[in-house]
DNA sequence: CACTGAAGTGGTCATGCGCCCACTCTAAAT
DNA sequence: ATTTAGAGTGGGCGCATGACCACTTCAGTG
């Protein structure tokens, strides 16, 4: 086995191979080994790029965050525009049912995750709110408790996205996929939206 | 230190103990020491009286469930009425805000305890399915996704009264509260009923 | 062409977890 | 009074995980 020969881009590798790993055994699988394993590296090469895994999550975390740049410009484009419902429904639903963010609630678990995240999360921040406060705004509730139901949405779908955590139907035995997810989130905009004291 | 000493109610002394762990320390910190200790007992009295650590949490969490059942007769009545928004409302507020049905969800995340819990499931399901359905009907939704959307509501709430689980916003540092969620669901709820297409 | 340092490897360690089991004690049965 | 079954105790085992580190290899530098 040849060593020290440069993998090229080991980062991103490693990335790749934490989400391969989440999306077919679940969170609970997400170990350090099972990781590297899967990338097909040695252990050794996570700890030099990271300084602890908690550290290799939360930026694992961020680089997924940072491609919901799309959606947020869909969002803001969606906002200016004057048939609000229908582009926002889109807008919102892009971002809520993106993997990026279904990835984050679900290492929430990790509680010295959880410290380590709140350090590095500022970036990736007005994405989310954006949309989430928009959602607020339609509810015409008070902005906390907005944001909260908005959180409740995300935190709630995510883990369905990987591997079916829903309960209340057994009989249900596979994961919806994330196509249903993105319509069950339309769905529940498009209701929100229909609100008889709509604004547009 | 005496031993030999009959406790009294092992079994409701160690669920007392894991739901205090829960709302204290969180879900990464429910383990079976953690119990024990809690409840001041041995670590052997969890092995006596549960063939397992996931049948204890099993046992845990059907228990729980259990106490769900004058939320499910509020909401048969509400149902039977003519009036129906104001009391599904608050039916379904009860139902959804309340602690048994948050602690489910988070024990998912235990990969062996999803299989285990499926076996005993049945029993708490009907109070469920009921309430589900319900919201499904008003959404005038696919079953499906109706109950795929209320899945995510109870899920992505749950996390949020153990330990205050949201990243969205990380500046509000302490967890809502059960009176906050509530009254969240009850916005989200109440937001939903208001549909133009309403039935009553 | 030697030198140096960055990068990858894998053996090893400490920790914590769930679980087993020999032992002890109590209370009910004969 | 002796027996026996049930219940609580805690030492310790096996395993998995994350972290550490001595060693090896290669690319770039003068």
């Amino acid at each position: 086995m040849p060593t020290g020969v440069a993998l090229r881009d080991p980062r991103t590798q490693l990335f790749d191979a934490a989400e391969r790993v989440l999306l077919r055994d679940g969170p609970s699988a997400l170990t350090s080994r099972a990781v590297t394993d899967e990338a097909q590296v040695a252990k050794g090469v996570l700890h030099r790029h990271f300084t602890d895994f908690d550290d290799f999550l939360a930026e694992f975390v961020m680089d997924r965050v940072g491609r919901l740049d799309g959606p947020a410009a869909a969002l803001r484009e969606a906002a200016g525009t004057g048939s609000v419902i229908g582009n926002l429904t889109e807008a919102l639903t892009a971002l809520f049912g993106s993997v990026a963010v279904a990835i984050v609630p679900l290492l929430t678990f990790r509680d010295p995750l959880r410290v380590r995240l709140r350090e590095v999360w500022p970036a990736g921040v007005p994405v989310l709110t954006e949309g989430v406060d928009m959602i607020a705004a339609y509810l015409r509730q008070e902005r906390d408790l907005g944001r909260l139901a908005a959180d409740a949405e995300v935190d709630g779908l995510a883990p369905m996205l990987v591997g079916g955590a829903h309960l209340l139907f057994a009989d249900r035995a596979a994961p919806p996929g994330a196509e249903a997810v993105r319509k069950v989130v339309s769905s529940v905009i498009g209701a929100v939206l229909r609100d008889p004291a709509k604004r547009d």
